[in-house]
DNA sequence: AAGTAAGTTGAGGCATGCCTCAATTTAACG
DNA sequence: CGTTAAATTGAGGCATGCCTCAACTTACTT
């Protein structure tokens, strides 16, 4: 009888190895950071002062980076999404999810091309974006039950919804970074009961349940 | 005493110059509707059956395109504009306008990336934009004077929404063609008068009066 | 039909960015 | 230490896309 190998034995790293993984991982956080996702990685591996071929020997794709990254975003995100939930009023807690979803946006390009479906998630961060998703379909039911948010507002309108924010974050960002603020506050007015008009248009369809992401 | 010399005398082209000008053109429009304003220019080339030496013969730079290419996309702006002006009701000739705007949008990735600042707009092409953005500004005032537009929303604001709408139109431009007029939806219930909660952020700075345009 | 200016051509230089691999350096272990 | 496997290095190959220019072709003039 084997054991089940649990994880596969992540072999220890040398300790210049380490060292250089974890400078390469903090460079790539911060340009991506500031310049999204398709920041070059020979400019990662600059500023991380080590060569090109290091990099690649840590992280065999952009991807790996990726993949290496979000999970922690994404937990931030988890988070927010708890809170919300939390929140005694379920209108108050919507909103406050949609303005920390976009806060997060903003403070990091990267994410932000994320959402605006710059790149195709796998693996573990599709699970979580997956999660992520679902909870964030709680929020809008709870808040349609509670009879603020207007009926017709479904999970497939928060995708848009973030495309929508993703592209003024990012015009936005240098000159006037609180726009988005006021961009959704006008939307969001959209989005209360009272204000609802019939809509002709259906809601995006959705692949998959909780499919953020596709290839650009 | 010598003449006001009108138009600097555009000397006549060659028949074949001529020819492969309009080819270029064509193939510029074609290319710059379909996959935006970074379309290689070779490929304009490769498909105006020309080659590479010709089209700078013609179009020294990516900018003499756009030059060439937007005053037409930017006069069916203004008859839109005039339209939605003479439109019996205010709140409708808005709505018809941002509905057209958006519609011209999706049907071409050129003007919809120069909507969403992906250009540097200059001489001819910068007049248009200030022309329609004044015009814009009008069916705004006039929409707000009939009630039914909330007072706090101003030009600038028309701005931040083409920069969402360009987004959701790129996004979903192969799936779900039509899930910007959903989106759109929403966003005009939040800009009722009924509908207006108060807001806290100010309107974009604008630079000079009609600034749509910035180097991305 | 010949002459010539106007127009066309495409190979090739430049830059950026991806990615590989043979040679070298270095951490870690006995 | 000395050995060796692990890690690092960076020149260089590849691809895309911009742009130029000397040699060639062609439309128009007389």
């Amino acid at each position: 009888m084997h054991q089940p190998d649990p994880p596969p034995a992540p072999k220890p790293l040398r300790a210049d190895a380490a060292r250089n993984r974890a400078k390469l991982l903090a460079a790539a956080t911060e340009l991506f950071g500031e310049r999204g996702l398709d920041a070059p990685l020979e400019e990662i591996a600059r500023r991380a002062g080590v060569s090109i071929g290091t990099l690649y020997n840590h992280f065999p794709s952009r991807e790996a980076f990726w993949e290496a990254i979000f999970p922690a975003r994404l937990a931030a995100l988890e988070q927010l999404t708890e809170t919300a939930l939390a929140a005694p009023d379920a209108w108050d807690g919507f909103v406050a999810y949609l303005e920390g979803l976009f806060a997060l946006q903003a403070e990091d390009q990267g994410l932000n091309d994320a959402v605006a479906q710059r790149f195709r998630a796998a693996g573990e961060v599709e699970q979580a974006c997956n999660r992520g998703f679902r909870h964030a379909e709680l929020l809008i039911q709870r808040a349609r039950d509670s009879g603020q948010l207007r009926p017709d507002f479904e999970a497939a309108d928060l995708v848009t919804l973030s495309w929508a924010m993703s592209q003024v974050i990012r015009e936005s960002m240098e000159t006037a970074p609180d726009a988005w603020r006021r961009c959704l506050a006008f939307f969001l007015d959209g989005l209360r009961t009272g204000a609802a008009h019939p809509i002709e248009v259906p809601p995006l369809p959705q692949g998959q349940p909780g499919e953020v992401t596709r290839s650009r």
